[in-house]
DNA sequence: ATGGTGGCACCGCCA
């Protein structure tokens, strides 16, 4: 192994035409290899891809008008991209590549947008957890846990009470009951590593998400997290940080997510 | 406290 730094991470952007320039302003100043982002929510034809590229970044997307849509920007050339979970359907939600990553070496990248469910007992419910079982097979079939592999992006779901503020009160939301938590815990036993949790192990106040309706929520730790990045072992093994960036979270005009990075010694 | 904010599209829906 050599000594190559190199750096992940997702960001739920809530509509990248309002977040651009904070998007490649943090890209400038983190020095982040590959970003996954997630909620475009912009149709293709309209995607800011020019601006990206004028910035020296690569970037490839899937969307769809006012909802969903994922992206993924990097510094070097993806390959292999595919959209979706290969039945056509939500292909704004799935997007994945393999990036170089330099030595020749290559680690493969899944970006997901989770549909959030509405909530409990919905169709929509219903249809975020097959969500789930469809992913876990796109997993089985086309990838080995053996393998390089970063799963990131939005799961809306909570992995552990220690994830949210006040976990008792929020028991039965769409994003943390034990139906979606056993959805996360059934992808991630197929082979995945928290990376984040991993890093800070019981550490508390650790969220990517609060709500633009509560009043300080940021300063008053009244957070979620719910944007994950997962690797294989042998990815997960070579981690040797990662964080969540709660400061951009504060910025003008912030997205109600913030980033969550990962940063591997290759 | 059953509100509150924000983005996009349209006069409401979704998060």
């Amino acid at each position: 192994m050599t000594d190559t730094r190199w750096k992940v991470a997702t960001f739920n952007a809530n509509s990248i035409r309002v977040r651009l320039t904070q998007i490649l302003d943090w890209l400038e100043r983190t020095d982040v290899d590959v970003l996954a982002v997630q909620e475009t929510k912009v149709q293709d034809e309209s995607f800011p891809a020019e601006e990206i590229r004028e910035a020296g970044l690569h970037v490839v997307y899937r969307g769809q008008k006012s909802r969903a849509g994922v992206a993924i920007i990097s510094r070097t050339e993806p390959e292999e991209v595919r959209y979706g979970l290969g039945d056509g359907e939500d292909e704004a939600r799935l997007i994945r590549c393999v990036i170089d990553v330099g030595q020749g070496a290559k680690v493969s990248l899944v970006n997901t947008y989770v549909p959030q469910g509405r909530e409990m007992g919905s169709d929509e419910f219903q249809y975020k957890l097959r969500w789930f079982e469809r992913l876990r097979e796109l997993f089985d079939g086309e990838y080995a846990p053996d393998e390089p592999l970063l799963w990131v992006g939005d799961m809306n779901v909570v992995p552990e009470p220690i994830d949210v503020f006040e976990p008792e009160r929020h028991e039965g939301h769409v994003d943390y009951n034990p139906e979606v938590r056993e959805a996360l815990a059934m992808v991630c036993d197929w082979g995945f590593v928290d990376v984040v949790r991993q890093q800070h192990p019981d550490e508390p106040n650790l969220y990517s998400y609060w709500d633009y309706r509560a009043k300080n929520p940021v300063a008053e730790h009244k957070g979620w997290r719910v944007d994950h990045i997962m690797a294989t072992e042998p990815l997960a093994e070579h981690c040797v940080a990662a964080w969540i960036d709660t400061e951009a979270r504060l910025a003008e005009r912030p997205s109600d997510h913030t980033f969550v990075v990962a940063e591997f010694e290759l």
